[in-house]
DNA sequence: CTGTTAGCGCTTTCAT
DNA sequence: ATGAAAGCGCTAACAG
């Protein structure tokens, strides 16, 4: 293994001068044919790896970056994903970047059409996008695809669009999982009632349809008898919720077991310790604030974690890399899928504990 | 917020060249002690954070770092730890490092003694230690201490010494998190076998005795009535290990669930494929290749992973970190205890399946 | 003990 | 279209 290779070393073996090189590897044009190609020529042979320090300090041109998600309040999942963004944004504060941040209203198809209609008409290098509804966000990325912009999504992936990459979990597995752990805690024929948010003027999101399928997958294969209550629960209009709940817990006989397939477990958690419920196994889904405190006093058993953190900050770090290096970008990204109890909460890794 | 504060910064402010003030910041020395405390005075004030991509490429010095750990074979726990080290090396691979290996049998206390001993003469600026004898790690300490030599712990902790960082999971906790997970899938009254290994000279490993007792608190804290029944494993002589399982599973009217404290457990899965003895629980611990295969088919029921490319990683990490930039160090780093299944192992994220 | 300076490799600007 | 050169901030060698 010989010395690293340089610009200067493929300038000299190509027979032309650095600044020629460098426009080559940046295709910022005016290059004459025959020396691209000579070049070309030399970058096949060897193999050249930009050495990112120097890059990084020598970096002048400024980067406009857009982060378009759902609304977020403190200590909420979406707000994980941003502190992830700005974790990365943080690791290459040498580069200048201008980034923006739109947020639509998860639960509001109108909300989330006109925030996407507004970014559209931006001038911008590159996106990053946390979809939860599909029509629209379809719509943008055919937008971007024609302005040849490039976009990753965090959280959940939708088809018919090309992003250069995406961040999320793969929720049906993770609905099969939860299916698993629920029934092993719960006698072979619980009950099981199963939240999900509902939204103005759309399904369900798609990250809880495919969670849900797969829960339902799970227990057919496995031939679980337990029966499944699907009951819908209301962000918007939370003195819904009180009415469901209450009409769960008196019609059933035995105290089922409960699910909650998005962020909000908290809330049930709550009527169920408002209510003097107890002995209700919960299981649900991701590390917010308010579930951490409901894991850790018993009231939750399992969550569930998606790395939202590692989501926000590879998201934006794989973009800036793109933008910067070039460097080649892997499409699929699956990010675990934690379990977390109240033994081992503590120790996890949160970008607010130290990380990368 | 102003522009960023550089050397030279420095310099101006306290009257000095920025030559004096690196020596300051490097310890380096040949400074009076007016120029020194003049810096000093300036540093306190100003929040400096050297530009490391700068400091990255400017690096002439070599650094010789050692690392000693327990032997180690293929898609085994070490190995894991010494993947995360060496990427930590690739990460700064602009930085000259001369790094060596010392590993010694870890069931054996006079192989480590020795191994030691050796270690102890050497030249060098900085080791990291995969301790698991107490007496032999304390000895090597107090001379590396006399040598102000900085001494890093990945995979567990030694009382009476003084690391600049140790990187470790909360062992009890693990033990204790085992207990809830193991009681969670069976009967009231099943008994429970746990293996622990056996060592030459000397008592079990100080992770697997924190393990144990974590173990032992859960079931009397909630009152558990399981039998617990401990059971020997020899890793240098594995014939043995045949009689005790046979005799396990024989003096046993009803099959016991099984947990094991150590990274074998994949050897007791075995077994027991082997005997067609079916329906136990199996908890291990380490995401080893064989561990992960027996996951995979359904013969482990949970695995319980602490991090060890983490661990690695972060190590030697810190250390460069210290050495070249004085970068202050956490010294209490408990990583996180991770919960897999054959669902979300395939998501699990060592080093090999990118990272960091 | 201290200030000065070369050099790291890449990006970008400015002549040509 | 192309080469030359300045500049990024830090480290370490060197001269005084």
């Amino acid at each position: 293994m010989h010395r690293k290779i340089r610009i200067v070393d493929i300038a000299k073996m190509a027979g032309v001068s650095k600044g020629t090189v460098d426009r080559v590897l940046h295709n910022r044009g005016s290059v004459s044919d025959a020396a691209r190609i000579a070049i070309e020529k030399v970058l096949e042979q060897v193999n050249y790896k930009p050495n990112i320090h120097v890059s990084a300090i020598s970096l002048k041109r400024r980067y406009k970056i857009i982060v378009t998600t759902p609304e977020f309040s403190p200590g909420a999942y979406w707000e994980s994903i941003h502190n992830g963004i700005r974790h990365a944004l943080e690791e290459y504060e040498n580069v200048k970047v201008d980034y923006q941040v739109f947020t639509y209203n998860q639960y509001d198809v109108y909300s989330c059409r006109e925030t996407f209609e507004k970014i559209a008409g931006i001038e911008m290098d590159a996106l990053i996008i946390g979809p939860t509804f599909n029509e629209e966000t379809v719509n943008l990325c055919k937008k971007l695809d024609d302005r040849d912009i490039p976009y990753i999504f965090v959280d959940s992936t939708i088809e018919d669009t090309s992003p250069l990459a995406f961040f999320s979990a793969d929720h049906y597995v993770c609905g099969f999982m939860i299916a698993k752990l629920i029934t092993s805690l719960i006698p072979a024929h619980t009950n099981i009632a199963i939240f999900q948010a509902v939204r103005t003027g759309d399904r369900s999101a798609n990250t809880t349809i495919l969670r849900k399928k797969g829960f339902t997958d799970y227990l057919e294969k496995n031939r679980c008898s337990n029966l499944i209550l699907s009951i819908p629960f209301s962000v918007t209009e939370p003195e819904d919720n009180e009415m469901y709940l209450s009409h769960l817990f008196h019609s059933q006989k035995d105290i089922p077991a409960i699910v909650v397939l998005n962020s909000r477990g908290n809330y049930i958690a709550n009527y169920l310790a408002n209510n003097h419920i107890e002995g209700v196994k919960m299981i649900c889904m991701d590390l917010t604030t308010a579930n951490i405190e409901a894991l850790k006093k018993g009231q939750i058993e399992y969550l569930i974690g998606q790395e939202p953190e590692y989501q926000g900050f590879y998201a934006m770090k794989t973009m800036l890399e793109y933008l910067i290096f070039k460097k080649p970008v892997e499409r699929q990204n699956y990010v675990q899928l934690d379990i977390l109890t109240r033994e081992n909460i503590d120790f996890y890794k949160s970008f607010n504990n130290i990380m990368y």
